[in-house]
DNA sequence: TCTAATATTAAATAATTGTTAATATAAGAT
DNA sequence: ATCTTATATTAACAATTATTTAATATTAGA
């Protein structure tokens, strides 16, 4: 999903606020429409679907409280992040709206950085639930880490917990040089200390299973994977 | 879940703060842990595997962005909800702060009832979250969580809590590799200590109850479930 | 060609899991 | 409450599997 995607309904009965807002969202990429009071909000998520509504709270004709606890009230937009943005800071009133199911309650003036970290993170929370598995998947060699498989066309292959970190770390940058160092480390740790030759031999392990062309050895350096 | 279960880790070099946050928290039926610095956070968090961390800032040792950085960095508590309350109000902080994973950003002085509040809420989220379905159907395996009962092809088998919650948990992802710790830690909780071999036994209870075959032990890492 | 780095193998060691039986604990019935 | 039975945990040891070492061979590059 793109910024683009993304879409924010802006509710604010104050013109120049809505303007200011839809601005540095366009800027960032973000979708938006707008509305100025509670009831044309309800009317415009509906239609729009948003992912994210910023609101004021005092506004003529329905609060934007009131409407929060509309919106929550409707299967579409239930899972719709609601964030004020409002003046008033008194605490009946801030908890008022979580009580309505706001998700943020932002005071104003708001500053428009913070506002913006902030649907950043929530664009990446959107998208990342759209999460991928835990797979490297290189044609013929496809690692599976989740279920702690390796498949090398299409058949199974079991690897010893060492050897099965040692491959997944190579193969997750294919090309890449990894260092006796960089191996030690990252698949021993740094705690334990062990021979020069214990490398060589999950190498060896390695490519007896999976294949002697796929490890390659870069004298003085370290292996790399090719696919 | 009662609140009672929610489990919350404070972390403050101001003792008085601690004391205050404990005791508000602990009147609302949360269960809390406390630390003093970054790292004792990361440590205490390792153990405890609480739903929220609220922490501050500025503290020695580890700075609570950093300590952020790394808990997310964590398997297990990765889910855990960040919410940092600090003195230092500048957009930079905040942002960092964001960036390091938080999910919320507070400025002190903190109003309890709004803390309050929004913890209630993500209690509320983490309860509902747990629309997990009532039935796992494997075809020659049917779990019932509802009426705690496991067939076998078509036959009724009746396990003992543990064992039930054993199965459940690695028939929830057939295929997926659950480490020990994950067990420990679904199965038996954070907060009770049992021995090294706890786990084996069960395990061999229950292949001896559905079969062999549908549990695999993945040398090193763990167990799963094949249907 | 010479040398240092890597490869190869088998054997030793270490780590993890499996199994059984004994004991403790908890839950349910009386 | 007490007794009874089912369940959970521990402990001791066995079996299995993984990892490392060590000895030696081979190789690639200066």
């Amino acid at each position: 999903m793109k910024n683009s995607s993304l879409k924010i309904l802006i509710v604010d009965d104050d013109l120049d606020i809505i303007e200011i807002l839809k601005y540095n969202l366009k800027k960032s990429g973000y979708s938006t429409k707008s509305a100025n009071n509670g009831i044309e909000a309800i009317k415009k998520a509906k239609k729009f679907i948003p992912h994210i509504i910023l609101m004021d709270v005092m506004m003529p004709e329905m609060s934007g409280i009131e409407a929060c606890s509309e919106i929550k009230q409707i299967d579409e937009l239930r899972e719709t992040i609601i964030i004020f943005l409002s003046a008033r800071n008194e605490d009946y009133t801030q908890i008022s709206a979580y009580d309505a199911g706001a998700d943020d309650y932002i005071s104003k003036p708001v500053q428009p950085k913070i506002l913006l970290k902030k649907i950043s993170n929530i664009a990446k929370k959107i998208n990342s639930n759209k999460n991928l598995p835990n797979v490297i998947d290189l044609g013929s060699i496809l690692i599976n880490r989740e279920e702690y498989l390796v498949f090398k066309n299409k058949n199974e292959i079991i690897l010893p917990r060492k050897e099965f970190e040692l491959l997944f770390l190579l193969a997750s940058k294919p090309g890449k040089v990894f260092t006796r160092d960089q191996i030690m480390n990252k698949v021993w740790g740094t705690l334990v200390v062990v021979g020069d030759r214990t490398i060589d031999v999950h190498i060896r392990k390695l490519r007896e299973k999976i294949g002697e062309k796929h490890i390659k050895t870069i004298k003085g350096i370290g292996y790399k994977f090719k696919s």
